[in-house]
DNA sequence: ATCAGCACGTA
DNA sequence: CGTACGTGCTGATT
């Protein structure tokens, strides 16, 4: 058989391979988003894929080391001990690389008390054996002694892993003089330095070839030690059992006892999946493509992607459903509306047209057809409490809202559920979740294709997908977490709904005045501070304004990002202190102007034809629980300045309602860490109704409150806020610039006094690395996987997002809970009053005439009641006409 | 058209 | 070397 029939085994030393490419590729290049290195995986993959097109191999294994001790280092402890502690910034990237060779199909092999090289030894023997050619891939010269007329040894140049030097007899021999299985005499004798393996003083590689070609092996050289002159001859004879010792430790075992075989290494496809999943963590966009490019090639891409036989044959047939027949299958189908069943909205360009409904074992598309026979079955079914499965069931009762339907009975949202059982991850469509949880594809209309039906799925079959990511998710969800979905977040969907539906009023006279008057001043700004440098440039551009600041004007250089220098404020601040320049001041307040003209702008063509602005609440958007609000946002419309508050005044009241009302928590993160961490003193703090910061400053300077500075105040304020953060001492220091050691200084005085405080942040991140989660006072989870990273930037950011985690997420739980109980009055009482936003700690309310005190009463209790904490909740109210007057 | 990076608004 | 967000701009890339 010639070597181009037999089956090729391409084996590779992980570990080494991974090194070397974390030495060939710039660290700093390699991040992820999270901060994770990823340059040994990038150059380990990147020359993986140049190997798999270039030897084609049939067969592929690679070889991962356990620990750096093995049977080795048990005979002699000092083997491979010059190696100084791994580069933190490798660690915790073999796992990683060991992931994504997993998700490509690629088995990897370990072995207790071995070393890759010993595994490789014993893969290439077998693999010779059995007919293989066999490839080794390691960056230990040690594996030179695997190389015959069957393996060949792919050994990286210095340069890193881009190009391998293929090491067959008689490169080696070319190299070296010597044949491959003389190698480890060879370097017996001259030592290892990257083992740690001293050879025979005055002997180098020269010599040594010269001896070994000489007697033909290192006992023979041994044997005639006497007849070598000489120094060298000396030292050989004084040294020999250095050379013996080396010679048993270089030795590559063949003869390991593996899991697997040559034959169990043959190539299998890709997880197309989990390649897509562990590419995106580690944001390796070019490497996707060529993964998935390369699989394509070795496997049918069709059978990676293509819905299995038996759940594609459990997929039912789509039936279509009119009058009679409909209500008939609704009551069937969900067992007298008891049992739940799945449904999807098909929306064309002008509306909805049409329903897909499913139950376990059967599913049915219906037209849209209002005023048919029967066909108020379907919206009793759908605006009564027979229990519905949705994904995003806030999108569809806003769209039924449209055409006049109502929908109740939301038994469960795979989006949401998703998102709470993982709730940093990504959202996902319905066809990213049937293919998440599923592992099957759910074709898809293409919106570019110019006939938009095709290909893609009826919403009857979505609806059956639908049904069966809810029961996967049903499955996973535990206890606790099912808790929040079923007593917070589910009936919130309504609730946000309404909001979103209702909108605020916003008075666009208003804005257009504040638009036109700041536009006059960025004009002006920006002409003056072109005076200043003598040219015109952007001022909207950081790269420009390096150009400007540190080439031309020559300013010390500020903060470091990735384009250069910081501009941002903070930066400019400093700039102006050390080097003051009237440019400096022109260019912040245009950034100024034009943030607030740019806010304007955005809110303006938000305002619809009702007047009003509909933000989106997000339920899924947070890791932490809270809500957020995009289209447009309208939690973070300005409030400190002068001219935000003046943005603030536009947001009105509608024509038939008396004045706004603002509800906010005041402190509200505060008093859940007193009442989560239990300090005696800070719930005294709470519970004396002094000013809380005057209080514990009072506490810490050792003063009366009335005697607390505002400076001191404000110190002890910036601290406060700063501890639910995972604040710094070199953080507070940098902050309120003063020293480090009056930083340190402070959090000291502040621990001392309130010493809880430190335990229980403390405890949660010791609580949440045992567990793998935090848990507000709520129940709702939020998992952490890199609090015991050994990347210590990741680690440390874990451990501040798991410190403040159980803080927000607590808020975050409770001002739901009171817009639940708040809507639910609403409702009950009657009341024509409405719920418009929610920033946080704040609601904002439009008030019908006459019932302002009912309103506040209701507010005021609900709010307050949320929660029963160890300290009271305060709410505080205020009104007027406008969210600037309403604010207090 | 899409993306990353910066800067900045809020709680 | 302080958590959680969304948006708009620039400048580079497709």
């Amino acid at each position: 058989m010639s070597d181009n029939e037999k089956p090729t085994l391409l084996i590779i030393d992980g570990h080494s391979l991974a090194f070397r490419a974390f030495y060939a590729l710039p660290v700093d290049s390699f991040q992820n988003r999270e901060g994770q290195h990823t340059n040994a995986i990038h150059g380990f993959i990147a020359m993986l894929i140049n190997l798999l097109q270039s030897e084609k191999p049939t067969h592929l294994g690679v070889a991962f080391d356990i620990s750096r001790f093995s049977f080795r280092t048990r005979e002699y402890p000092e083997y491979k001990g010059t190696r100084g502690e791994t580069p933190p910034e490798f660690v915790g990237q073999i796992p990683l690389l060991e992931e994504a060779l997993g998700a490509m199909g690629i088995t990897t092999i370990t072995k207790e008390d071995y070393e890759a090289d010993d595994i490789l030894a014993t893969l290439a023997t077998q693999g010779a054996a059995q007919g293989y050619k066999v490839l080794v891939v390691s960056g230990d010269r040690d594996a030179i002694q695997m190389v015959n007329d069957d393996v060949t040894l792919l050994y990286p140049n210095a340069r890193g892993v881009s190009e391998l030097k293929r090491y067959d007899r008689d490169a080696v021999f070319e190299r070296y003089g010597i044949e491959p299985h003389q190698y480890p005499d060879i370097a017996a004798l001259v030592g290892e330095t990257s083992d740690n393996l001293i050879g025979i003083d005055k002997v180098g590689e020269k010599t040594a070839v010269k001896w070994i070609t000489q007697y033909g092996s290192l006992t023979e050289v041994l044997a005639h030690s006497g007849d070598i002159k000489g120094v060298v001859g000396e030292k050989l004879r004084e040294q020999s059992d250095r050379a013996i010792r080396n010679r048993k430790l270089n030795h590559l075992l063949c003869d390991v006892v593996l899991p697997v075989g040559p034959n169990d290494l043959q190539r299998r496809p890709v997880d197309e999946r989990a390649v897509r999943e562990v590419f995106a963590k580690l944001q390796f966009k070019t490497l996707l493509e060529r993964v998935l490019k390369l699989a394509g090639a070795t496997a049918d891409p069709s059978e990676l992607l293509a819905i299995p036989d038996a759940a594609a044959a459990a997929i039912p047939p789509v039936r279509t459903l009119v009058d009679e027949e409909l209500a008939h299958w609704i009551d069937t189908a969900s067992t007298g509306h008891t049992k739940p069943l799945a449904l999807r909205i098909e929306r064309g360009v002008e509306g909805i047209t049409g329903f897909g409904l499913a139950a376990n074992h059967d599913s049915a598309y219906v037209p849209w057809a209002p005023g048919r026979p029967d066909y108020t079955a379907l919206e009793a079914w759908l605006a009564g409490p027979a229990p519905k499965v949705l994904f995003d069931a806030k999108a569809d009762l806003k769209a039924l809202r449209g055409v006049g339907l109502d929908l109740a009975g939301i038994r469960f949202d795979t989006r949401i559920a998703a998102w709470l059982l993982k709730p940093g991850g990504s959202t996902k469509d319905l066809a990213g979740q049937v293919y998440d949880f599923l592992g099957l594809t759910l074709p898809q209309s293409d919106p570019n294709q110019l006939v938009p039906e095709t290909g893609a799925v009826s919403v009857a079959t979505e609806a059956w997908y639908l049904l069966e990511v809810a029961d996967y998710l049903e499955d996973a969800l535990d206890d606790t977490t099912r808790g929040v979905l079923e007593g917070i977040e589910l009936p919130l969907v309504t609730v946000l709904a309404e909001m979103e539906l209702t909108g605020i009023t916003v008075n666009a006279q208003v804005l257009g005045r504040l638009s036109t008057q700041l536009a006059e001043t960025a004009g002006d700004l920006q002409s003056r501070a072109y005076a200043e440098i003598g040219r015109e440039v952007n001022l909207g551009s950081p790269k420009q304004l390096q150009q400007v600041l540190f080439d031309e004007l020559g300013m010390p250089k500020t903060r470091a990002n990735k384009t250069g220098f910081s501009t941002d404020a903070a930066s400019l601040a400093d700039l102006q202190e050390q080097n003051p320049h009237p440019f400096l001041d022109l260019l912040l307040k245009h950034r100024d102007a034009t943030k607030l003209r740019q806010i304007i702008e955005t809110l303006e063509k938000a305002i619809e034809p009702d007047d009003r602005v509909h933000t989106r609440y997000d339920q899924t958007g947070t890791s932490t629980g809270r809500v957020s609000s995009t289209d447009p946002n309208l939690q973070n419309i300005p409030i400190r300045t002068e001219i935000g508050r003046e943005i603030r005044s536009a947001f009105e009241h509608g024509g038939n309602f008396s004045t706004l009302l603002t509800a906010d928590y005041s402190q509200i993160e505060m008093r859940i860490m007193a009442h989560l961490s239990g300090d005696a003193g800070l719930i005294a703090a709470f519970n004396e109704g002094e000013d809380l910061h005057r209080f514990v400053g009072a506490r810490i300077f050792g003063v009366a409150p009335s005697e607390v500075t505002p400076v001191m105040r404000g110190k002890v304020k910036a601290m406060s806020y700063g501890l639910a953060y995972g604040l710094s001492a070199f953080g507070l220091s940098k902050q309120l610039r003063i020293d480090t050691a009056e930083a340190k200084q402070l959090m000291g005085d502040y621990f001392a006094r309130f010493g809880a405080v430190r335990d229980y942040l403390r405890n949660v991140v010791v609580q949440a690395r045992v567990d793998g989660y935090t848990e507000t006072i709520f129940g709702r989870r939020r998992p952490f996987a890199d609090l015991n990273s050994a990347n210590r930037v990741l680690r440390e950011n874990a451990e501040r997002a798991a410190l403040n985690a159980p803080i927000q997420g607590s808020a975050a739980d409770i001002m739901k809970i009171a817009m639940l109980g708040i809507s639910d009055d609403l409702r009950s009482r009657g009341l024509g009053s409405r719920m418009l936003l929610q920033v946080h700690d704040e609601l904002v309310f439009e008030v019908a005439d006459g019932e302002l005190d009912e309103l506040s009463g209701i507010v005021e209790h609900r709010m307050g009641q949320a929660a029963d904490l160890s300290v009271p909740l305060d709410v505080q109210i205020g009104t007027g006409p406008n969210w600037d007057a309403a604010a207090h």
